[in-house]
RNA sequence: CGGGGAGUAGCGCAGCCUGGUUAGCGCGCCUGCCUUGGGAGCAGGAGGUCGUCGGUUCAAAUCCGAUCUCCCCGACCA
């Protein structure tokens, strides 16, 4: 079948209007829909699916890695806000305030939260006395209000699913530690299971949390070009402990300030797997968070439902029986063509299709989403192919991800080429900088780019290196990019 | 928040400039027949407070004002 021809026609192809490319995909696969309340959507079943599989698979690994989950409030009185000035600065112009409760006014005004650190803070402080108190490994699943001025489905809403960790500590280096170990678990996920490579490292000053000492965060790059923030990890010092008075005896008996750190990843990762994986023909999701990972579409000829219904029916409970997540369409108001479009622009990974000739000769038409690739397979052997070819998909939107990714990195000899880069591939430029935030900016002003990340593994190696704008000594490698 | 564009049936659009019977078209939807290996065909049918509120007028989808939402480009920002 020629790779060219393409099959799924109401999406607007990306090559000419990724923006518009990206909101169709949304709305015509059913992730999302528009909500009447401007930048909020409704996240529908099947992008629900895919966030609840995400769920499960973070949660499972962040309880596997200590912590538990627990729920705090949904508000947050100004004044805890207020505390922590940096904190209150970076959060106050898209905080959404109540002020009324019924009809009557309220004394203080209440944030409905933009994040949880001021109102665990205060808990916090109540319940950590002793160094036998710590660590607080602490995770709660939940939404947040955030009033953005431009706003994305999915990449930035008003309203948000997330989870956010906040564990307090002992020392410092345990602190640090933590927010390492987070920050590789997430690598990890993001990298194995939404099959999307990231370039994971530290924060600038311009960048980092508002009342965070240090951020991490992990990168993507979308097929487009630009960056998206899949993942943070801050190590918040004691910026907060400080001001929560979040004091603990330690073990020589001196009283201490907890050593903190947050985390959090969002319904944002819906967002990346449609523009890192996603074509022209829509959705591809890897197979290991798919709603459906196999879909078997029976060919309705004739007598189907004597002589094809059965078998396609037992091929679909013999693959669930081994795990697989499988979707029988036999719906008859729709034809086999209609079908395989629909199925493909959603995105799932594998498509059985079976008629007579396969029942005729033992077999069953496999198609790949990601390659388009179509074989026919004997029936006897199809669970063990399946399996196999889910776990070959998998690894090949890595790769291919991968590839995109190297192939567009850049890296520079000059400014004059890294803004010339900037203008026409977009992509992500690996190269070195001062470590001056009024160099960053200016950078900012003439590309757009900005540090995305500096890599933590070799940020102090190279100290021989100038930096690409100032040309002053740098210490620092870093990756710019224009983001989302 | 600044500049630009848009909102008419579930989706995509025409009509608006130049106000005037019953607001159209394609796709989708419903019923029936017939079909089904890459988005079938025929016949019949349903579906609209023209985003919302107000104004002008004998009369408003159409003119005026306000407002809400969406899209693009900036500013801001996980």
């Amino acid at each position: 079948m020629s790779q060219n021809e393409r099959f799924v026609k109401k999406i607007t192809p990306k090559s000419v209007d990724f923006s518009r490319w990206y909101v169709e995909i949304i709305q015509k696969t059913e992730l999302a829909d528009y909500a009447p309340i401007k930048g909020m959507m409704v996240i529908r079943p099947y992008g629900y699916s895919i966030w609840e599989n995400i769920q499960s698979i973070v949660d499972k690994r962040i309880k596997e890695s200590g912590h538990t989950n627990a729920y705090f409030p949904l508000f947050i009185p100004e004044g805890f806000l207020q505390k922590e000035t940096e904190h209150l600065k970076g959060f106050a112009p898209e905080v959404a305030w109540v002020t009324h409760g019924g009809s009557d006014e309220l004394e203080e005004r209440l944030a409905v939260r933009p994040t949880s650190e001021a109102i665990i803070g205060n808990m916090y402080a109540k319940w950590i006395k002793s160094w036998r108190d710590l660590p607080v490994l602490i995770n709660q699943w939940a939404n947040i209000v955030r009033w953005e001025k431009v706003t994305r489905p999915f990449l930035r809403t008003t309203e948000f699913l997330w989870q956010e960790g906040h564990t307090a500590h002992e020392t410092s280096e345990e602190a640090q530690e933590e927010t390492l170990m987070i920050l590789s678990l997430y690598k990890e996920f993001v990298e194995t299971e939404l099959a999307i490579p990231v370039i994971s490292g530290m924060k600038s000053e311009r960048e980092k949390f508002a009342g965070a000492m240090k951020t991490y965060a992990i990168e993507a790059m979308m097929s487009d070009g630009k960056a998206l923030q899949m993942g943070t990890s801050h190590n918040l010092g004691q910026h907060f402990s400080k001001v929560f008075n979040i004091r603990f005896e330690d073990r020589n008996q001196k009283l201490q300030y907890v050593w903190q750190t947050s985390w959090g990843v969002s319904t944002r990762l819906v967002g990346a797997l449609v523009m890192a994986h996603g074509d022209d023909s829509g959705l591809k999701i890897p197979p290991r968070i798919a709603p459906f990972q196999v879909v078997v579409i029976p060919i309705a000829i004739g007598d189907w439902k004597k002589n094809i219904l059965p078998k396609a029916q037992e091929i679909a409970n013999g693959l669930k029986k081994k795990g697989v997540r499988v979707k029988l369409d036999d719906r008859e108001e729709f034809t086999p063509g209609w079908k395989f479009s629909e199925w493909e622009m959603r995105g799932i990974p594998l498509r059985l299709e079976i008629g007579p000739k396969d029942i005729e000769k033992g077999q069953v038409v496999t198609v790949r989403r990601d390659t388009g690739q179509k074989e026919a397979l004997a029936q006897a052997s199809l669970d063990k192919k399946v399996i196999e070819f889910l776990s070959d998909i998998q690894k090949n939107m890595f790769e291919m991800a991968l590839k995109f990714q190297e192939e567009n990195t850049h890296e520079v000899k000059d400014y004059a080429e890294f803004k010339a880069v900037m203008e026409s591939k977009r992509g992500f430029i690996k190269t070195f900088w001062c470590g001056d935030t009024a160099c960053e900016e200016k950078i900012k002003d003439d590309t757009m780019a900005t540090i995305r990340v500096i890599p933590h593994d070799i940020e102090k190696k190279k100290n021989s290196r100038k930096c690409i704008r100032c040309q002053k000594p740098s210490e620092s490698l870093v990756y710019f990019a224009k983001a989302y």
